[in-house]
DNA sequence: GTCTATACCCGGATAGAC
DNA sequence: GTCTATCCGGGTATAGAC
């Protein structure tokens, strides 16, 4: 008789499979030898692999946008933060879950590809709420565009191992709350 | 008795198998059903799945790069053109085909893993070549932010259909070679 | 809630006829 | 070079005992 194992180490692992194997390449069964489950045991916690995707990806938001500074009181903190905890876990982990999932979702697996781009509008509209308390101009476009580079950054950090595409990202990206300071 | 297929149209193909599927989610059936063959047939071609990531990503280089402008005598329309290209590819097919072979390819299939690194170290030194005849400092980091930035503007395509990252990220990569041009 | 066992399908790849 | 037929492993998911 085995331990019961909890639904929150069950996501945890399920994000390391679909970030570094993506949707498809990501099995049921690898994720029940990584928790010590036969594959069968999963499907008591999770109707489906699609339904997995939703649950690692609000988990993965929650991450991301936990105990943030107040944007009201302290927006460029917000800011220099949730940038820091984005380009952290891109160095760790080398890739983005959920770039690899927005990649990997088809109309064949539709409630996946809504969880997908659900989390990306979240994310965006975060980024964007701090901006607007910031009075930056066009919070959402430049919200978009800051993700957009960090999230393009880990090709050179997947295919080379290379970080400087990424810090540069982060680079422009603070200076998107502070365009006064130092230069490139 | 059917007819010849050419081997340039089963690449064709299966560049867009990979570029909407990934390299796991393209299977070799689909790909035998979209050039009119059995799955068989495809094997006297190629000798593996894993083999047709090198072909794709050498005709894709092909494409990108086939008769520029010499950089030499026209550095500002090379960088133009290629710039453009990329972006088209990006507007008309919603994602790169490179990129989703970078996050698709793992150590279990090594031939793969080289063609992709090989693919984007070739498309941003022949980008750092423009940028250095016409004596842009540090090429290869340019190259590599430029092309890093046009990527990842792809996540909005393929998540909502929009184009406006992308566009940005064009302007940006224009303004590297014309940093007089118009401001955002 | 977890187990054993299994249904059922789809994947890559091969054998051998024509 | 393409075909028919097939092997074999692995995928998601389910049935039913404990």
């Amino acid at each position: 008789m085995r331990e019961t194992v909890s639904i929150h180490r069950i996501v945890a692992e399920a994000r390391e499979l679909f970030r570094d194997r993506g949707y498809e390449g990501a099995s049921m069964r690898d994720l029940a030898d990584r928790v010590g489950l036969r594959p069968q045991s999963l499907y008591t916690r999770f109707a489906s692999k699609e339904s997995l995707v939703r649950a690692v990806l609000a988990m993965t938001l929650d991450d991301a946008l936990a105990d943030l500074p107040d944007p009201a009181t302290d927006w460029r903190g917000a800011w220099r933060t949730l940038i820091g905890r984005i380009a952290k876990t891109f160095e760790t982990r080398e890739r983005c879950v959920g770039l690899h999932l927005a990649y990997g979702v088809t109309a064949r697996t539709p409630d996946a590809q809504d969880a997908v781009r659900a989390f990306f509008v979240r994310l965006r509209d975060a980024m964007a709420g701090i901006l607007d308390a910031g009075k930056v101009s066009e919070p959402a476009s430049v919200a978009a565009d800051t993700l957009a580079q960090l999230e393009g950054a880990t090709l050179w950090i997947t295919t080379e191992g290379n970080m400087a595409p990424l810090r540069h990202a982060v680079e422009r990206a603070l200076r998107v709350a502070d365009p006064e300071g130092k230069p490139a």
